[in-house]
DNA sequence: AACCAGGCTGCATTGAATGCAGACTTGCAT
DNA sequence: ATGCAAGTCTGCATTCAATGCAGCCTGGTT
């Protein structure tokens, strides 16, 4: 066969090997988020998994640690889309307000980055259990912003608190935003809650109203 | 025998059963948390944990749920101390404020009211796979915070961002000065790392000097 | 004393997760 | 093309966490 003069796609940078286990780990995932969405998580087993996704149980733990670092799809960048966007905000610029920035552009650019992001939030609030590994897995991400603060800011990560706090805040304002964000609406509208949490942040944590006055405000 | 007569131990309020829970519970809670720090958290099985206690493995799982929890000490107040110092404060002082007096508070009183903290904070850092759970488990603790925010504010929890976002400010606060506390000294400090962590919310995450300056600062 | 609810236990089962060794595939150099 | 070396996939065996069930025993009640 005569096959050789074509080139049957375009190669990019990888090499089949590279390919094939890419390939083999995005139809981990796939399948995983799949089924879990379709049964319920604990309704699916691994076997189960492997088997859509034409493996062996043995490669699955190849891939993945556990079972739900496949359907939460772990194991990746963690925030560096927000890590970048830090980086590109101007130096001048107040922390907190180069974070909302940069938060508000990987809220925008998160459609295309993680298009299974949705399904994942679905899956999430149907199976609460998932929920300790989710938010573990933040720490990597704040972990990163407040490497960011620390070079905008000239703080030393770890022994300065001033950065690893601002990220802390930061992660917990967007956990904030995802949390109610699955409780209310659709996708669509996590820029508009994440917007109106960075605003207290920005705010420098005063309360709603009437910050100067004695008596509790209403919201 | 006539032992009726006698009342062998103060009753307080609970029966001889109630009695004997609690001190399974303790027992266990004990016994794991020992087995971990001494052999290593995955060298030690719940059969060790229930040798040790004096009960059957099944028994073990009539208390904890996992593994996790027993060596843990989860399933309880979540941050009652906390909230309690929290209700105590001024009406009329600034949230963050009133936060940070209630943290310190509580730090103040954590020797007593946990005796077993250093202990957990040791095997943490020895096994960092816990700590996925063990920051879970602040989720509780964070909404007792939100609650008490909501409170004396006058917001709604469910509706309001207000009340989360500071929550989860104070208790990413105190989650950073846990983990600098963990590298650096022993227990006794964390009331100072505990009070830095909150100055940069008082001060509205605002960079440690010269905020109105435009270039980076140093710390 | 007798009854009952609730706790403890053993047994069996499922399924996650790991180590190991052999077979196969890929990439590379000859 | 051929052979080698490294990296992958796979099956097998094993350990152990976790759950359901059914029976026994203890503590509290009348």
């Amino acid at each position: 066969m005569q096959y050789s003069a074509y080139t049957p796609r375009v190669q990019e940078t990888q090499g089949r090997r590279d390919r094939k286990k890419s390939d083999t780990r995005d139809a981990l995932r796939i399948a995983a988020l799949r089924l879990a969405l379709e049964h319920g998580y604990d309704n699916v087993t691994i076997e189960a998994i492997t088997e859509a996704a034409d493996v062996s149980v043995r490669t699955f733990f190849n891939y993945f640690d556990s079972k739900e670092d496949a359907v939460l799809g772990l194991g990746y960048d963690g925030g560096a889309g927000v890590a970048d966007a830090l980086a590109g905000r101007p130096a001048g610029e107040a922390p907190v307000v180069a974070l909302r920035a940069a938060f508000l552009e990987m809220a925008a650019n998160l459609a295309e980055r993680q298009p299974l992001w949705g399904q994942r939030m679905a899956l999430v609030r149907a199976n609460p259990q998932l929920l300790p590994r989710l938010i573990s897995s933040f720490a990597a991400f704040e972990r990163r912003i407040a490497e960011g603060i620390a070079a905008r800011t000239g703080c030393d990560v770890e022994t300065d608190l001033y950065p690893s706090v601002v990220a802390a805040a930061a992660a917990g304002a967007m956990r904030v935003a995802m949390a109610q964000c699955r409780f209310r609406a659709d996708e669509v509208t996590l820029t508009e809650f994440l917007s109106s949490a960075f605003d207290v942040l920005v705010r420098g944590l005063t309360p709603p109203e009437a910050s100067t006055k004695t008596g509790p405000t209403t919201c």
